[in-house]
DNA sequence: TCAGGAATGATAATCATTATCATATTGCAA
DNA sequence: TTGCAATATGATAATGATTATCATTCCTGA
């Protein structure tokens, strides 16, 4: 597979917020092609899509997304059937998901920033991502 | 096992939210427990719980907590480790989580209520519960 | 009281994720 | 630049929570 070993990591001119290691190049080709899509994806998606281009093993997948998530890189959400879906962190992605079909449609509004940054303060953590998720009964699934 | 078919269901006397039908003696039971503990339990720790005093099988409480969740009496929430928990719908639990060691702390502030009525009535979905989790890295697992 | 439908339990099957381990690659030192 | 130790990768087996299956039991309504 692709092994180069360059692209400067990001921001890391400025050197204010987490660190950023050089990242490997699974761990690269995973994060660009997660900052180029629009929408989460699984694991296994990722895997569909990249080994296409370029073989890559599903564990390396896994591996660095793992490693991307501790470096505050990429966040994650689980959807009702089990599957992790992934994504770049920059964009928040919430959602409203029916509890009986699964649907999920986006909520664009995030009132959580705020609170964030808060517990950033309080606690002894530092805080990469949140998740926010509705689930309720779409009118479809009414009873 | 149990099965007695009473247990009138909660609010059934106000007439208001979703609606209440009869609940199954497991799924009875299995809100028994939830309402009386203070944290989210996984099906399998419910399972450990339950069965000491009625036996009662795994699958049915799988089941139980799908039906309870359905109409709007338990929550779940999932940990790191891919296990799902439960709770009862009535308290939030939202929580600070290390994406290293996997320490949970929870947050006692919800900004979220608001934004939830204003979808409820935006969208076509009864909302039931959400879920707001953050996640970074604790200062034990800080490099 | 009886039949049909729903609920239950035990267990097999599923499926996403993780662990394993042999191989390949990288970074570093001489 | 070469050699080596440490790390990354891939293929695949193992894990573990959840779901499906199916025979049995229970309940409800005629």
């Amino acid at each position: 597979m692709i092994l180069k070993q360059d692209a400067e990591s990001p921001a890391e001119a400025t050197s204010k917020g987490p660190p950023k290691p050089r990242l490997t190049a699974g761990q690269q080709s995973v994060l660009d092609v997660l900052q180029h899509q629009s929408q989460p994806l699984s694991a296994q998606a990722l895997h569909g899509l990249m080994r296409r281009q370029q073989p890559i093993g599903l564990a390396t997948i896994y591996r660095a997304l793992d490693a991307l998530k501790l470096l505050g890189l990429v966040q994650h959400r689980v959807t009702l059937t089990g599957e992790t879906l992934y994504s770049a962190v920059e964009h928040d992605h919430h959602y409203l998901t029916c509890l009986q079909c699964g649907v999920s449609v986006p909520v664009d509004t995030c009132p959580v920033k705020e609170l964030e940054a808060q517990l950033q303060g309080a606690s002894s953590f530092r805080i990469y991502y949140h998740t926010l998720e509705f689930f309720g009964v779409c009118d479809q699934c009414e009873v």
